[in-house]
DNA sequence: GACCAGGCACATC
DNA sequence: GATGTGCATGGT
């Protein structure tokens, strides 16, 4: 079992083709997802915000009213006064914190790309990675969803979804650092922007129907996964 | 009516 | 550094 970023392991080719396993069999399964669904980079953004521990259901109710009120851009979205834009976001949930936290977005990328979510990817990834997480509201999983579909970056985005499913295969600790488990799927994958995008696609929707708190291990397209064994699981 | 959902910041030890 | 808590709506 992998369970940090120090050690480099001897089992990496039999991680990388156990990973690799895994995710052929959710292609098969599902087919293509196409995920991250939005009309432009800063809808993909707002959405990053608006998910932030909360069903992606609640979120479309949410994005919906912004774009029927034509509020999808940074100056207009900024433009609206607070309380009318918690009017707005209210189904997707702490709609207090997350109006500052997209008005916050919205101000920075006026004052930093002059509202040019293309600009904002010319940056380099490491350094906007850190300008993203010094945004009060942005962290780790926030900063790396903007990154990967918003940016077109090659960093892998993990989720709850992304530690539950792997740590119930037995491929890392269930109690894996958000930076540990990216550093395992960096280590693991082909760096490639298209792949790590459909990868996550295929992970939310398996921890939307399969992989929850609750899960329906009998029925997940990863079961026979389990049935045969990973060989990275230890003795 | 209880439980859960793709985080994050902040307080406290 | 680890752990606990508040934030809030909507689906099952």
């Amino acid at each position: 079992m992998i369970t940090d970023n120090t050690e480099q392991t001897t089992d990496t080719e039999t991680g990388r083709r156990q990973v690799a396993r895994l995710f052929a069999h959710l292609e098969n399964h599902f087919g293509p997802t196409g995920w991250w669904p939005a009309d432009s980079p800063f809808e993909m953004a707002i959405g990053a915000i608006l998910t932030q521990n909360t069903a992606w259901t609640n979120v479309e109710k949410a994005i919906a009213q912004l774009k029927a009120a034509d509020c999808m851009s940074p100056q207009a979205m900024l433009d609206l006064p607070v309380e009318t834009l918690e009017a707005y976001i209210r189904p997707s949930g702490f709609f207090r914190q997350k109006a500052t936290r997209l008005h916050r977005f919205c101000r920075f990328l006026l004052d930093a790309y002059a509202g040019d979510m293309a600009e904002m990817a010319e940056t380099p990834m490491e350094e906007l990675r850190e300008t993203l997480l010094a945004l009060n509201g942005i962290g780790p999983e926030t900063a790396d969803d903007i990154l990967l579909y918003a940016c077109g970056k090659p960093v892998f985005v993990v989720d709850t979804y992304t530690r539950r499913i792997f740590s119930r295969h037995g491929l890392v600790p269930a109690d894996i650092k958000y930076a540990d488990l990216q550093n395992f799927f960096h280590r693991h994958l082909e760096s490639d922007v298209a792949r790590f995008r459909e990868f996550h696609g295929l992970i939310v929707w398996t921890g939307k129907y399969f992989c929850r708190k609750t899960p329906k291990c009998e029925v997940c397209p990863l079961h026979p996964l389990l049935e045969t064994g990973h060989p990275l699981l230890p003795d």
